[in-house]
DNA sequence: TATGAATGAGCGTTCATTCAT
DNA sequence: TATGAATGAACGCTCATTCAT
């Protein structure tokens, strides 16, 4: 995601991967079968290695997808974060870049994003409180923002907590449809969806 | 969701459920816990019966998962159709009915509106590719009423097919929030989700 | 062991079983390989059944050998309380038949015997830690016997600790070489141990 | 266990130990949780390398515990036969000295001995016969002392299999309870079992 | 010599499903 | 109709062992 570790990254290059070809190939067979339909010998057939090289790798499939999961809520988040840096005070400015940086994140790490949202569930108990507080946290990012708009005048808006989830789904909701062979760069749906939420802000 | 099968049922009532208490009590354990992630056993204790019993009922796991499935596409292909019975030719009227009808939808239908969009892949080929096949045919509504509002110049809309998948996601997305323990009624919503769609086209 | 379960069983008759078939069979297979080196299709071959039907009567192999090993020592004790009633405040006549007690059940009930005090180690540690005191509780009786004997003056034990030990060591040794196809019966054993008891506390 | 291989060894001296620090460690690890309970890994961390390091120094987990096995058969068949040539001619002085032999043995050699008769199970077939014609030429040895004692006169019993069993079991049975801290010396109790043995055969 | 990484085989256990009763 | 008992197949995982380095 950037050169080294200490620079802080740009929130809009996804040219690198966050995840190991192990937890690449994981992802991808999780997303298509999810957790509890995915047996390890999937995992390993689709990582080219034998099952316990697998396990030489992570100690359980839990901590594979625990791995991928946090992958996504790490990468994510900091991304938001170095949108919302880059925005500085105006909230308008906050609302682009952050549905900007959602819309992006969306159609880049598609499945990364859908597993993020679907396997929460398949996850033990501690890890699960663990990455829903994540998701509330980043959730909040969004509430935040309109508030801030609201409170600064630049944005009409009835219940910024509900336009929040809405605005939230419909990003989200991207890598469900999003596909790279598709006429669409994330770009171009990122433009969009700024523009939708323009519209739903004024 | 009627008192007769043949007459017209009024989309906007959900005071019936259209699951018999096996189904739904199945469509619980499988939203908790993924179709793989549930076993007859676990389906068998919800529905209060011995795991033979759940067999003279339903052949198998997955004609219980394909029942549960089609009552969810038959739901609400039949709702959408009365909405749009309902709304005549305008494409504005369509657009606030069909928003409705999606946004009462999926509060009051939460978990079985989860189930669908989530399980497809745990479906049997043949059955999976009836189901996308309905979910297109589902989806391509709001398309084609996004597109009839453009050419009668009632709708300001760059690209109606993207804004559609946006205005779908947003709806759908209400399922994955929506609890009956909170502040806001599903007619709340909806009366939301229409002003959302409403400035969207305008 | 006896007519019914309530009236006290005679503890010089191992014309019953304690063991169900299924029991019986996994004691000869953890006796022929250990605990470890028997595997659960091994045990369900042993007993003409297929490995779930194995999990239908137990939780797991675990459960198995617990079971057995309770059953080993409630038989024991049970009958060393029998001999212990029958012989009366006589010390002299408390160790004739304790002795004898031993000695039949290491006999009779070989692999048993064996089993219970091979595989102690292969119990989860609640199980061990209850089937160690009850052992200790078993060594102690003989311990009381020798002690009782010397109270009396009817013995002549220098320690009557080691003498127990050296008692009940040979006694379950029987378990090692017995086989019911040899010259000796399980009676002919008891008068030799006895004897043998008689010249060592005299 | 001696200065030079060709001198011959002290029977009664246990201040060496012939096992190598591996097979020690593996000795111990082998009676705490039986060989198919014992992994090579555990080996490996009980002996300080690394698993291929032992592999580097044995064959095979079997090869570890063979040469386990053939050590406690040496050194007990060389030890008694040091103790038999010590005694010279009379029955009386074998049978002591050939008590006092199994009896330091078992206290000293505690878990060697312990393995030797847990795990002949575990031993190759090939491995297992040699081990058991072994263990059965050392048990003559003390059947040809009492019958030597018989034919001298100078014992009196009646069978004399029996008792040797009697005695055998007896003695491998201090290595079932001693302790090295508790507070019997192995001199204390050869000398307690050479009394024990007296009085069986007077 | 020593080891990190790998694997075929097999472990204890559970699955969806069936069938005699 | 309902179920206690059963099972072939497969599950997640670990084993003893090997080999490139």
């Amino acid at each position: 995601m950037s050169a080294t570790e200490d620079s802080p990254p740009d929130w809009r290059d996804f040219s690198g991967d966050p995840l190991s070809p192990l937890l690449r190939s994981a992802t991808q067979t999780f997303v298509a079968r999810g957790y509890h339909g995915t047996t390890t010998r999937m995992l390993a057939a689709a990582a080219g290695m034998s099952v316990p090289g697998l396990y030489h790798h992570f100690a359980s499939k839990q901590a594979l997808i625990v791995a991928i999961m946090d992958a996504a809520m790490i990468e994510l988040r900091e991304r938001s974060l170095g949108a919302l840096t880059e925005a500085g005070d105006d909230a308008g400015a906050q609302l682009d870049l952050h549905i900007e940086c959602l819309a992006l994140f969306h159609a880049h790490r598609r499945e990364l994003a859908l597993l993020a949202s679907t396997e929460l569930r398949s996850l033990d108990p501690t890890e699960r409180d663990h990455h829903i507080a994540a998701r509330d946290a980043q959730e909040r990012m969004l509430v935040d923002i309109l508030q801030r708009g609201v409170d600064q005048g630049v944005f009409t808006v009835d219940d910024a907590r509900q336009l929040a989830r809405a605005l939230a789904t419909m990003s989200t909701g991207i890598s469900q449809w999003y596909s790279p062979a598709g006429p669409l760069t994330p770009a171009d749906i990122a433009a969009s969806y700024i523009a939708y939420a323009r519209r739903l802000t004024s």
